[in-house]
DNA sequence: CGTCTTTGACCCGCGC
DNA sequence: GCGCGGGTCAAAGACG
């Protein structure tokens, strides 16, 4: 069940919708669920907001965004969505999934039988290859992306509320063969509702003037639920942290009563004075999902790749055990915080990548690009009003959903799930964009391979033969070609995004 | 040298 | 007022 679900949640949560809301997903689907899997809106206007008993999908993004100013708050996994909540889709609406779809086509990549658009999951009627090589998308412009096949595949819809009229980002139904495919482990709950809804509630406490701590309940946070790695490959004791855009330094971790996992606390370290924060914390429900709070907002626009990548390669080298001997890891070297401080960082470790893919996709896309089957929840929220009770009823209300929730796992994939959709909103100027590609030409530098920088070792795998897969060395020159963002994507028409504009002229200079 | 993680201590808000 | 729990600070050491 390829769910990616995004709730904004907006206020008081007892007094609005109920977290059922969050894990609604599949059956009713607006758009086309015509039985080859592309359940897909064909028009803008079907992306408007849905009645309760039809979620709305993948809303596209708001046409302009900027970061700090709404659409980038919390650096936001999905702020190239925009709000859900927003009734205003029909602007520019098909444009934000244009590109990975076909890019990943010309690698190639398969996901699955299902579909016949990214995913593939599920979808009615199955419909065959997800991407054929060098094969325009199969759908409209922009909406490739779509959850194929949601409401089919996976047979029963597999969460349904019929509560508030809420957004949600539907992972796409995935069948098992897509899981085998995808190499994922399948039949893992997920269960991280329950933490995104705990964690929504908590409190942050930024410090006041006084050096002291002033929490701010109704802070708005987002709560990202994704799954945590467990397959062959995986470190076997290790979490990941999906990467991200930003470079995040953890200055805390703290057990959190009533979870045998600790809580990490990152910052923005992409620029001094950013005060973006986030917490890490794998599930109390389902160690196998992690739950990720983003609180404040990032105060610059873009992080530059010099800053991101500043330490980050101490990762790539490091002693066995990820630097757990460090400071005062010598008390830890080898008790369970050292997962912990793997996390971190595999995370920093995979910033190149996703910096990399996300230059190679530019701001076309966003999180549903990324093929991804992993569930996904989302909730951002602001946290006033928020009760025991509503905790409580919360609980109940996702345990009803965990699980049913499948996780998959496939670190990679998440990492490009956020490299898409986690990107700060760039405003017009070219600036940002220059630097972009310089700063892709670094990496370029960095990564022999450059397809490792998109897909993961799993994918790359998981690729057909056809596609090249494993091919190394000489191939590169092919490889990057395969990668070449102009190429990739389809930029036969000025992609004009809630990132901005992209001009052929900028493209070329990667050439 | 810059940046990172680790971790104990400290501070604060909240509930009782 | 007190204790609890959570969030942050800052020192120490590691890494490239």
């Amino acid at each position: 069940m390829c769910d990616y679900f995004l709730q904004r949640m907006e206020g008081d949560q007892a007094g609005g919708g109920d977290l059922t809301d969050i894990v609604r997903a599949g059956g009713a689907m607006p758009g086309n669920n015509d039985g080859d899997g592309s359940n897909i809106p064909s028009t803008a206007a079907e992306w408007q907001l849905q009645p309760a008993d039809q979620p709305m999908l993948f809303p596209p993004p708001p046409s302009s965004s900027s970061p700090g100013t709404g659409g980038d708050v919390f650096g936001d996994p999905f702020a190239g969505l925009g709000d859900p909540f927003s009734s205003d889709y029909s602007s520019g609406a098909p444009e934000f999934l244009e590109g990975m779809p076909d890019a990943m086509a010309k690698i190639g990549f398969e996901a699955g039988g299902g579909g016949g658009v990214v995913t593939g999951c599920g979808g009615g009627g199955g419909g065959g290859q997800m991407f054929d090589m060098g094969r325009k998308p199969l759908l409209p412009r922009g909406m490739q992306m779509m959850p194929a096949g949601i409401g089919g595949g996976m047979g029963p819809r597999l969460m349904q509320s019929s509560l508030s009229p809420i957004a949600i980002r539907p992972y796409p139904a995935m069948t098992p063969g897509d899981m085998v495919k995808l190499g994922i482990t399948a039949g893992q709950a997920a269960g991280c509702a329950i933490d995104a809804a705990v964690a929504g509630m908590q409190m942050s406490s930024p410090r006041n003037n006084n050096g002291g701590i002033k929490r701010r309940k109704n802070q708005a946070r987002k709560v990202v639920c994704i799954p945590a790695p467990t397959t062959a490959g995986s470190r076997p004791t290790g979490e990941v942290v999906p990467s991200d855009l930003w470079a995040w330094r953890k200055y805390g971790q703290k057990p959190i009563k009533g979870s045998p996992h600790p809580r990490g606390y990152y910052r923005c370290s992409s620029s001094k004075g950013c005060s973006a924060r986030k917490q890490v914390e794998r599930s109390r429900t389902d160690p196998n999902m992690l739950v990720i709070t983003y609180t404040s907002e990032h105060n610059h626009p873009w992080p530059t790749q010099r800053n991101a990548l500043a330490g980050s390669t101490r990762s790539h080298h490091g002693k066995n055990g990820g630097g757990g001997g460090s400071g005062s890891g010598s008390k830890s070297s080898h008790n369970e915080k050292q997962p912990q401080n793997q996390n971190v960082k595999e995370e920093r470790k995979d910033h190149r990548a996703a910096s990399a893919t996300t230059t190679a996709t530019m701001t076309t896309s966003t999180v549903t690009t990324t093929t991804s089957t992993s569930p996904v929840v989302v909730k951002e929220e602001t946290l006033a009003g928020s009760s025991s009770e509503a905790q409580a009823r919360d609980h109940r209300a996702i345990d009803t959903v965990a699980g049913v929730l499948q996780q998959v796992d496939h670190r990679e994939l998440m990492d490009h799930v956020f490299s898409e959709s986690y990107r700060p909103m760039m405003p017009g100027s070219g600036h940002h964009h220059e630097d972009f590609f310089a700063d892709f030409a670094d990496l370029a530098e960095l990564e022999s391979d450059p397809m490792s920088l998109i897909f993961s070792k799993e994918y790359m795998e998981a690729r057909p033969s056809g596609a090249g897969a494993g091919d190394h060395g000489g191939q590169e020159k092919a490889v990057a070609k395969e990668l070449d963002p102009f190429d990739m994507l389809d930029w036969s028409t000025t992609s004009t995004t809630a990132g901005g504009t992209f001009e052929q002229g900028q493209i070329e200079r990667l050439n």
